[in-house]
DNA sequence: CAGTACATACAGAAAAAACTGTACAAACTA
DNA sequence: TAGTTTGTACAGTTTTTTCTGTATGTACTG
């Protein structure tokens, strides 16, 4: 009887960490695959995971690579054990910088080469002997790209932050 | 001749800015759409646009909405000009806090509300007679919560940090 | 070694999302 | 007012993604 209250209010957690996942690019299925891990005191199998959710193995198996690959769940191993082992990681602060720092740093990387790469070619192209057309066209986007430039190397100064772990003195001080 | 040397420079990083866009949840079409826009010195029409990337119309409409509600373009106002003219926000990092900030506020918001709402449902369950088994179950239950819960404070001080705009100050001092 | 349990690659089915063309409403023009 | 122009709602199509069942390779067990 009670046992539906308790049960309910874990639901309902769950549920709402799933719909809230699309933050980290992933499926609600994959969300609620994770909300699901996060309660379970024990780590999980992937048959105890395809219990829970009704869902397939192979779903199970993709899924929990997915949340892998996030840096969001650790496979772990115990004694005596043929199947492998699911759990959480339980540091959400390590989770939230991880995750935060690895996407932010790709696109910045790669918007940046993208910049360098197209300047480079600008300041060759009005070394030589273009039309004036070319000219002022290549000098407004030489400005725009240091602008995205700037905005990138700002950018990367707050993944550091992150990533150095210096944000938590930052927080701690507001207090 | 020259021409394809700045047309080539340009699109390398509209295409590295839409490949990226996925961070922002958003379809590497409208990121084209938002890379084409940014290099455009005037506001642009949706025809305008329509012809720039060679789609429909309704899709130029849609994906203007969508970078409208993620606050990157705005829509501008011109004297006798009948068409709606739109055209990329030029803070990007205003443009970077407001996504960050409204993005994890929801997701922060709806997630820390369930937490609430199951834990009072918890305490009251504990307070009544129940099994020892639900019992643990619920203070089990209750302990994740307590720390999610923790958790989201933090991170909503996070969020503070960017919407206070005190994390330009943080920024500068690095330096 | 044969037999079993397990995870996952793969192909196909189901579901969701993106995109287009048509149609229509609102705003403007003459 | 009638005639244009413009943006978008909507329905249908195409493309992409997600999910499942089967099949296979690997590792363990006796």
């Amino acid at each position: 009887m009670q046992d539906k209250r308790v049960e309910n209010a874990r639901e309902r957690v769950i549920e709402s960490i799933s719909k809230n996942m699309d933050i980290y690019s992933v499926t609600p299925s994959v969300g609620r695959l994770y909300g699901a891990m996060f309660f379970e005191k024990e780590p999980m199998t992937l048959d105890e995971m395809k219990d829970k959710l009704q869902m397939s193995k192979t779903s199970m198996s993709t899924g929990v690579r997915t949340l892998i690959d996030l840096n969001m769940v650790d496979k772990v191993w115990r004694k005596g054990e043929r199947k492998d082992l699911y759990e959480v990681k339980s540091d959400w602060y390590q989770t939230f910088t991880d995750f935060f720092c690895i996407h932010w740093r790709k696109g910045i990387e790669m918007n940046r080469d993208a910049c360098k790469e197209s300047i480079a070619e600008l300041m060759e192209v009005l070394d030589g002997d273009i039309t004036n057309e070319d000219k002022n066209k290549a000098i407004e986007d030489l400005e725009k790209m240091s602008y995205a430039l700037g905005y990138y190397e700002w950018l990367n100064k707050v993944v550091d932050l992150f990533e150095s772990r210096k944000i938590f003195d930052v927080i701690d001080e507001e207090e």
